[in-house]
DNA sequence: TTGTTATATGATAATAATTCTCCTTTGAAA
DNA sequence: TTTCAAAGGAGAATTATTATCATATAACAA
């Protein structure tokens, strides 16, 4: 994803473009491996050694509020990010702090159909989310 | 849920059995409405007003761990805690804190089909938990 | 019942992620 | 270039949770 692309995304939302914001937005595709706070700050220190923690965490806020991240959270308690936006589900990994995403239309169109007819009493579904938790067989 | 029966799932675990552990897993039982820590000290505290807050933490890790309780946790960073532990899915509402049970054996077996057929790669499963988000057509 | 000991509790300090405050800086529209 | 709302920086504050450690108590045995 160049930078030009970043800006874009950004300015779709009707935000200001900084040097932050395009730093901490590049930094989760990047990673791509749902990083914390302190990753993030880890990874953009190296171009931007006095952004302030408190920026990193007010970006990430305003991101996340317009839809361009999303907060993942985990049994243990710190919030972690993903820049994947289209729906999609987790493999926790039950031994690390590692977490995957997992996409499967199929099994999106077979929950659907199955709660279509079955439906929940007195709730309107909008999302569901799996939470799948297991082993990975591979080391990333 | 009696006391006596709840003095027994404690000492099954071979857990000392204490007051304040009965309190703590009775009052769960009781709210049914994954509480927080501090609903369970609000809670209890009528009836034990010396309790110290690290012993509810301490108490609620020493139940979690022996699998007499669950813990929850949500998008907002407070932990809750479910006595709940037969497998089961969580259907949260996208407006407020309300978090509900969702029961369904007819979805855990479509699930289990599903993915004993097809599997995800270099993955093994250990559990599958769904969260359903979405409005409830009811109060509480 | 009493004594013994490992374990649990209580009080309070410490921690750690996140948020707040407030002042300065900057992006972007005019 | 000017203007000013919005964003960033620094560090204090907050808040849920954990750690520490002295005291109390459950469980077991005598």
């Amino acid at each position: 994803m160049k930078v030009t692309e970043i800006r874009n995304k950004i300015i779709e939302k009707g935000l200001k473009v900084t040097p932050q914001r395009i730093a901490i937005l590049e930094a989760i595709i990047k990673l791509n491996n749902h990083p914390t706070a302190e990753n993030i700050l880890d990874y953009i220190r190296d171009n931007h050694p006095n952004i302030a923690t408190a920026t990193v965490y007010k970006v990430l806020d305003a991101l996340a509020s317009n839809k361009l991240i999303k907060k993942v959270k985990t049994e243990r308690d710190v919030m972690r990010y993903d820049a994947v936006m289209e729906s999609h589900h987790h493999l926790y990994c039950s031994e690390s702090d590692r977490i995957e995403d997992y996409k499967d239309n199929e099994l999106n169109e077979l929950l659907e159909k199955y709660f279509e007819t079955k439906g929940i009493p007195d709730f309107q579904i909008e999302d569901i989310k799996l939470q799948i938790i297991g082993k990975f067989m591979t080391n990333r």
